[in-house]
DNA sequence: CCGCATCCGATTGGATACTG
DNA sequence: CAGTATCCAATCGGATGCGG
């Protein structure tokens, strides 16, 4: 954490903790993420996935996720258009961040 | 992350990665955090290290940090009133978590 | 099939003034 | 000193319908 001079005063979005939270922050971000992780999926296998997230909510967050340059957007030529979703290299190295949020929550349960 | 089977298909109050992000999410809320992991601070002297945030949502950050059990609140005898703010184990039990927010963001930061 | 546009209710964070 | 009460603007997430 930041240093004891230096500190941040304010949240500020370069702040590293900060970029970190919002990339994984955001209702369905994780569990899109975690989809993400398991190998490339479409639009349409995203949603048969997460049943009941919406398709504006999906669009939004992989649009904000292709944005943090986490995640790649591929138009398949063809008809129907088919789309392919896939983490980038940055986006994997999210991996042990969400491992550490998920054991942390389970050490907090368990402590409760 | 969860297995396989079993798998949240939903964003659910009790996944343990909902329950760590849960934590530490909100604004403001890792910098009080990290205030509270130098020490023990009174309201005042929270404000004195994050002068811009409101007491507002400073009183409602520390209200959910308590009710998770995150920190303790003790009203000091005397006057004027003072009031100790510290974290409990749990509390510092974030710290690996908070960690691994700084060292994911820096990784996302340099990649970029 | 993909995903944007629209509408809407709920939540959030900030400013400010006031009380025990 | 330590908060709470109010008010308000902005953002968020969900539902749904339409267009490429």
């Amino acid at each position: 954490m930041p240093s004891p001079t230096g500190r941040t005063l304010r949240p500020e979005t370069d702040c590293p903790v900060e970029v970190a939270l919002a990339a994984v922050s955001g209702r369905w971000t994780t569990l899109v993420l975690r989809e993400l992780m398991h190998g490339e999926h479409s639009f349409g296998t995203l949603r048969d996935r997460l049943p009941e997230i919406s398709p504006k909510v999906l669009s939004e967050r992989l649009l904000a996720l292709r944005e943090r340059g986490l995640v790649t957007q591929e138009r398949l030529p063809g008809f129907p258009v088919r789309t392919r979703y896939a983490l980038t290299e940055a986006g994997r190295a999210l991996r042990p961040l969400l491992v550490e949020l998920y054991r942390t929550g389970e050490a907090l349960r368990s402590g409760t």
